[in-house]
DNA sequence: CGCGTCATTGATGTGCATCAAGTGGTGTGG
DNA sequence: CCACACCACTTGATGCACATCAATGACGCG
């Protein structure tokens, strides 16, 4: 949250931001078709959201993790679009829309906020359709190990180990790709001595290597 | 734009909207990496948004038409991240950011309509990203027309009918496709019996056909 | 301990990419 | 007004990356 607000508005800030939920593993904090009320500031825990298409097939849109929010996507219809589901058991902050909208018409570091957060979520899923509409296999794996990674350590985990909460089909949802697919290409990144891995514990032993294959040969000509 | 405002209110928007800005065809309204200001509201015209990765690799992010608005991108980091170019003679209504944002903070309809134009963003994203992960060429092609046709039919233009703006290959691009495959998709659909293609000009014969292309075998077990 | 879930690995198939040649429309300059 | 060049597009032949199908192995939980 940015700094240099008065006691008073903080405390209204509180106040929006002061009911919680917990979410138990497996279960969902919204689903597609559900009524839009409230935006969720995670505190603890994983989340995916995933979209589905009549015919059932279904694409992860996205993963989360403490300190992003989640439910942007039932504002321009009053419905949620999604599902969001926790894929550990979490706790989320519960933030009612009307009441973010009323206090970010007074608090301007707040509207800013709000506004930076929905365009940051904008900007991300250009690039996941970079990823979708161009990358191979590799790149792709690759380019999702580094964001993880990346995520965690902005966070105080480590930058060279990280556990996954989801499964290798959730990866290959999100990824594009089929189960088979994301599991042969850890085995290939571990032949390579590019990681370890063990179930879900992943050992990044070479981030330059990885970068290498999400950005192959940058030719400066 | 919503109704139900005041005169007074209505000036003041008139004021935010009120600088005009043509764009050849061809040629960028914005590019990645410049300073971001404003929203741009197109007056007509048509665009594509596109983000390349550091190797060169581009990816076309969407295609707007009249009444949709460009630019959210540059909101989080001052600095837009995708290109706009556009892709016929185009007018375009430059509405300052900060202004927006002073505005809806007095304007309650004008803060939720930045709100709702911010979500149907991600959502249309959350689309993209469902059509790249797990939908084979021909249905791509067919949500593709079928969007098309829609958004032109809202604004008032034949449903059956339209005129394409941009090239095969931006079309892959978008589709995560190469050029050759959109070609020979529209010939193929042209073999069926759905469309009728000429050059940039497709006639739909068969809506229907197209939804069923999309959604393949929509089981109700 | 036994069962269900998740993951790995191999064999085979296929949808789309790639490479390549040719067509047609458009615009330009002689 | 025509000849030429250029670009977008089409179509065919071939190859490859990933999907699909199938079998087996490793956890974790009741």
């Amino acid at each position: 949250m940015p700094m240099g607000l008065s006691s008073d508005e903080l405390d209204r800030i509180d106040e929006v931001v002061a009911t919680r939920r917990k979410v138990k593993r497996g279960t969902t904090l919204f689903r597609n078709g559900e009524k839009f009320t409230s935006l969720y500031a995670i505190r603890t825990g994983f989340f995916k959201t995933c979209v589905a298409s009549e015919d059932g097939r279904d694409q992860v849109t996205g993963f989360q993790m403490a300190g992003e929010v989640i439910g942007l996507d039932g504002i321009v219809n009053d419905h949620h679009t999604c599902d969001a589901v926790a894929l550990e058991d979490a706790e989320v902050c519960v933030m009612p829309f009307d009441r973010i909208e009323e206090l970010s018409r007074e608090v301007n570091v707040l509207q800013r906020h709000v506004h930076k957060i929905m365009s940051r979520e904008i900007v991300r899923e250009h690039g996941v359709m970079l990823l979708l509409g161009s990358m191979r296999a590799e790149e792709r794996l690759a380019a999702f190990l580094l964001n993880l990674v990346q995520r965690l350590h902005a966070r105080g985990f480590s930058q060279s180990e990280l556990v996954l909460r989801m499964t290798r089909e959730e990866i290959g949802s999100y990824l594009g790709l089929k189960l088979e697919t994301v599991s042969r290409t850890f085995s290939k990144f571990v032949e390579d001595g590019i990681v370890e891995v063990k179930q879900r514990h992943v050992r990044i032993l070479n981030t330059d290597a990885l970068r290498d294959i999400v950005n192959p040969k940058a030719c400066t000509e």
